[in-house]
DNA sequence: TATGAATGAGCGTTCATTCAT
DNA sequence: AATGAATGAACGCTCATTCAT
């Protein structure tokens, strides 16, 4: 009964977002995630070592989801502008349109552990490694500067993709996430000049 | 005796950033900064409230700080590139110079409430304010292009400037720092391209 | 299909018997027995109401067998001498020769409920009650001191050869247990003088 | 304030006794002793490491008083025989006039981890050497007999003592104990002959 | 009979905060 | 101002037991 196992499994995973987006990571006991899973406490020790690894899990998954996303887009790209503009699209509508897990990943999640925060990190890897190899690719086609360093480059272009979600998020979303695509794919690829 | 008070209040915030550098924001409990600092424990709330008013001084006096020194050299810079790439200068070799202070400000203190860190977005935006004050000045002067989304570059630019400290303290400090102020400036007034 | 009863129930009590002695009384788990027996956690409450009768019927189980075997030495032997030495012989070898058994009953089933350690009592009783009548049987044949106080005396007897076993145990076996024997026998017999 | 700090420690050695012999080891929780002792759950903390470090305490505080009036009074027997017996005379009436520590001295502290157990051991050890003591001081008195096994003796008469008191104990103290001196003294003096 | 997923009561311990001195 | 002993709320996790299949 694999899938049953996952039904729960996946259940536990929604509450727990949920839970989280409403209560805060401090506001979110096992009992409450519990609660809203509709299982019982122990239950959740079943799919679950540690309460750590509900955090994890719902990194990996939904996040593992969007990186999936992002891979496949890029290799549609024909050009690496392309390829920059789709991963940045795709940054912001995702999390634009699942407010919770935008919540949860940009807010939530950063106020854990050391060990949580590590197990984040190796999620958020390939996303860098997969804005490098964009920023590879567009050297070779002559579109980006050859004198770019793309270990820092990919830095600079996550973490402006990464402040400006967190921003939106912190404003209340008064305005649309995705309007700011152009400008911010923009801002890359020319720079402020 | 507003010197005296000063000094204990001084000597509790110098506590605190060490023993949060130490033991991580999780290890560092009240008697621990106490006991580094010399006081009592309850001496500690004679001069703040609340555990969290402790980081939040931390923060607000060290960036204060910080955020003066970044005033201070933008003023003295004759055009907007010049300030952008003072800014990246003092952003970086500040943080570089003063590791515990990078560590506490990049990871430990990310590890908070969320109330916390409202109260960290409200030191760090006088901040995010300058950056925009520089685009600004760099529009009238022609230098920028005129079509920038100001308060969305200013996100862009800080959100890359506070990752690539991020992403050099995780990597264990294995480089120099400073050392990226040309290239990371070179990135936000030429783009990829 | 009694006999298939008992195969499962027998198959549980050794492998509680192997597990306790493994991993200690608290390291017991009835997870843990079940899976030692081979068989679902829930088909242990089949043959047994509670996690205690599991150790109860343990203990009646295994002291049964050498409580009648104490009985069948005794009525052998034809005088009280020689049936105080039979009983004392058998106490130490047979726990010398099943160390779990020795483990288990002098160590691990201490740790127990005040329930179940009455139960304990309740299998020791016959054994206290046989050296009992060994007691008065040589007082009968003008062995034994006349103003032998049987009910006191039993429980001397009884107390210094467990303590001698446990003592022995928790000293690592670096001896023989039935190589003292006889000074155990002597003691009883003449006492110190 | 060294008195007073001992003044807390007593109340909750003294709590714990009263709850544990009420209650059992195992409906002793830290609550109900703190409870008991009119101090905070924390407070205990203050005072004791790990909750088993209260038992360990308790076993420490009261057996080690024991132990000193066992060894004084036995430097003040002229004889083996008079020191073996004020041995049995103060184990017995000891306990007896103090019914709860017997209780659990007797029932519930054995019903505890390996390591408490190992604690206990460690306190009972310099009585069992105690006993070992008076044997040799016999035998070089030419009162007890050479061929004696001093180690194997102290055994059988320690586990006697405790055996009778635990016997006691268990039938609901139906008898006095300290009657019971002359004839254990005499069984140990003269055997069964 | 047999299974094993699900249950949920139960508790030791930490630590920010208070307050009598 | 300063102390530090005392407080007590808060919670993750285990595991004996049940019950639908």
């Amino acid at each position: 009964m694999a899938s049953r196992k996952m039904e729960k499994y996946e259940l536990i995973l929604e509450a727990a977002l949920k839970v989280i987006a409403e209560n805060g990571f401090h506001g979110s006991q096992i009992s409450k995630i519990a609660k809203e899973a509709g299982v019982a406490d122990g239950t959740i020790y079943l799919y679950f070592k540690k309460k750590e690894d509900i955090l994890i899990s719902l990194f990996q998954e939904r996040l593992g989801d969007l990186i999936a996303a992002f891979n496949e887009s890029v290799k549609e790209s024909s050009t690496a502008d392309e390829a920059l503009r789709k991963v940045c699209e795709i940054h912001f509508s995702e999390l634009e349109s699942n407010v919770n897990l935008a919540y949860v990943t940009q807010i939530e999640l950063r106020q854990s552990s050391l060990e949580l925060r590590v197990a984040i990190g190796n999620v958020v890897k390939p996303y860098i490694q997969l804005i490098e190899h964009i920023l590879e690719k567009g050297i070779q086609e002559k579109s980006f500067r050859p004198d770019l360093d793309v270990k820092l480059t990919r830095l600079l272009i996550f973490g402006g993709l990464d402040e400006a979600v967190t921003s939106w998020l912190i404003s209340g979303r008064k305005y649309s996430l995705t309007a700011q695509v152009d400008k911010t794919v923009e801002f890359f690829l020319k720079g402020l000049k």
